[in-house]
DNA sequence: CTTAGCACTCTAACAACCCGAGTGCTAACA
DNA sequence: TGTTAGCACTCGGGTTGTTAGAGTGCTAAG
């Protein structure tokens, strides 16, 4: 036995219908709601027979088939039309990037706001992060006391600062020298290298070195993982409470499972992680590599920054999924984002 | 009739006992477990008067008594035994202030975890803000292109910084004149000030008023309400899952209205600004200025910079809430805070 | 191969019931 | 006059029994 163009009609039928009441579907409510021009009876054969190959499955005896996350695959993969993205969300878009101050972290935010809003589930935007930053400027501006604020640009125009409280407190001069005799340096280093090799050799040339080292230390730290990639790869999540509209999780525990996982960062950050980049990709159920989360899907995309990947963005909602439509707006924000990113360049 | 040591005693015992147990607590209970020297059923009788006076209330006819929001105030203003914070707990506190960095944003944000972590209720924090900020110093930096970052250092060494794109690629000269031409200007000058009189002023002596336009008003527009304040005022959130594990919350409705609050930070900063400053404060069920979270307590203590109050944080829970636990750590970290921003400085 | 018919299965909903915790009242007692 | 033991009464929550309905699988006929 395998699969015919009826049983894949039914099988089309029967997700579509579940997508949407989230309940056993029945053969009798099949043979109503679509032309399929067969009885009930042949419909519960040929379910019976989709039962056998994995497709769908019984919470018991005498209630209609849910789909299997083996179905939900064969769906996504041959079964779905794909949707079409309405022109009133297109401008809806258009129109909240525009009115947006430019910041990246401020369109990332902005995106998986609209992302959840436009689907209703959970959405989990990674800001960009690249390996390939490198260093452009640095800053040293004196504040009160012993306080210096250290201000590094890298490329792609990111900027970022951070608070040093010295020994003693620096002379302007002092702070001019060492910025020139660093900027000299570093331009166009990319960050990984920047070590502690370079450190030793920009020490040879300093009169007073105290300063320099507490400096240079600040900088490496925070040009480090701990420091760039904090900012440059955190995820914005939106939507959270989406998730409690969907009838699978009118179980408290279940909830309590759910957003536990959302107030760590961690976590997420490996999930998406672990999800190959690949265009559009969907991943249902027992493929999602989180333990905790088995019974939900995941629809991940990622974006680009001169023509490379640098993020990536995800819906998060039960394998009961409105797919179709997820698949659609998760590339189209994708495909938006990147747009917006270049334009910004 | 009218409140006696011993009507106190058993609303005290009353109400510790439901904030242990969440059930309704009946006389037997109180006589058993409390050492008052009186039989139930005399229990039962000042039980009755507890609840004639309002302190205490009764679900339902043979139930036990639950207090009241009078009751809870009563407890509050009068009955509770000051807790001491266990040393383990100072440690903890100090260890966690010592290995972060020293962000203002980073410190609330970590405070805000660690209120949730030691109450286990939800934490609010909200960064410090001031009306009182003043400018320091303006740093212009060419990016790539057309693009500049505009980092602004205001008073006790807070630094932002934002990326404008300009009409035209501006020479290194252009942006030095431009930014010392505003550094003399505004030095000092409380952010308030900096508007569209001293615009025209400086305006003057440009010859090209381009990029000095599109520079200022980036200016201008960040340090406004929008800019400044957005960051420094903001709500940290933490520990909203905590809710989840109280029993008061078994109800998924419930959950949603609190959980969609949080989403909305807005609604978080006025219902903080709506409350008084005054060390610290409690406020109770009914009291509470926002209807969807009546039947939640507050606590509330306002932490300061340079003997100024600059911003609160409160502990959001049921208002049967381990009230003097509570108020004893919201206590302790808005000192803690207060403390660790003065070192800071 | 399809379909009508039918016996069978299983759950969700509802009603009836009981149990226990807790109350208020009364009457006796110190 | 305040305290306490005793007792009848109330009410909610849990358990059990029953039923209606939806859905199935199988059989036999078209």
């Amino acid at each position: 036995m395998e699969m015919n163009e009826r049983k894949k009609g039914i099988l089309k039928a029967v997700i579509n219908e579940y997508i949407l009441t989230a309940e056993p579907i029945g053969s009798r409510t099949i043979s109503k709601k679509y032309d399929l021009n067969v009885s009930s009876a042949t419909i519960r054969n040929e379910m019976a027979d989709l039962e056998d190959l994995g497709y769908l499955q019984q919470p018991h005896t005498s209630a209609g088939r849910i789909p299997s996350d083996k179905g939900y695959r064969f769906y996504v993969d041959s079964l779905i039309d794909v949707e079409k993205i309405p022109q009133s969300f297109e401008e809806m878009v258009r129109k909240k990037y525009l009115d947006r101050k430019k910041e990246v972290q401020d369109i990332v935010q902005v995106t998986s706001r609209m992302l959840s809003h436009l689907t209703r589930y959970t959405a989990l935007v990674a800001s960009p992060s690249s390996p390939e930053y490198f260093f452009q400027h640095l800053q040293l501006v004196p504040l009160e006391g012993k306080k210096v604020a250290v201000i590094v640009v890298i490329s792609s125009g990111i900027v970022q600062h951070q608070t040093v409280t010295l020994q003693n407190r620096p002379s302007r001069q002092e702070l001019e020298y060492i910025s020139r005799l660093i900027n000299d340096r570093l331009q166009g280093l990319p960050l990984g290298k920047i070590g502690n090799e370079i450190f030793r050799d920009l020490e040879k040339d300093l009169r007073d070195r105290t300063i320099f080292r507490e400096l240079y230390k600040s900088l490496v730290e925070f040009l480090s993982d701990e420091g760039i990639s904090q900012e440059w790869g955190k995820i914005h999540l939106d939507g959270a409470t989406n998730i409690l509209e969907q009838p699978e999780f009118s179980d408290l525990e279940k909830v309590k499972v759910f957003l536990k996982l959302f107030e760590q960062e961690e976590m997420l950050k490996q999930l998406l992680n672990k999800i190959p980049s690949q265009g559009l990709k969907v991943v249902i159920g027992k493929e999602v590599p989180l333990e905790e989360i088995r019974d939900c899907s995941l629809v991940v995309a990622d974006y680009s920054f001169q023509d490379k990947t640098v993020g990536k963005m995800a819906i998060l909602g039960p394998t009961r999924m409105n797919y179709p439509k997820v698949m659609a707006t998760v590339n189209f924000m994708a495909e938006g984002l990147s747009k917006v990113l270049r334009e910004e360049d």
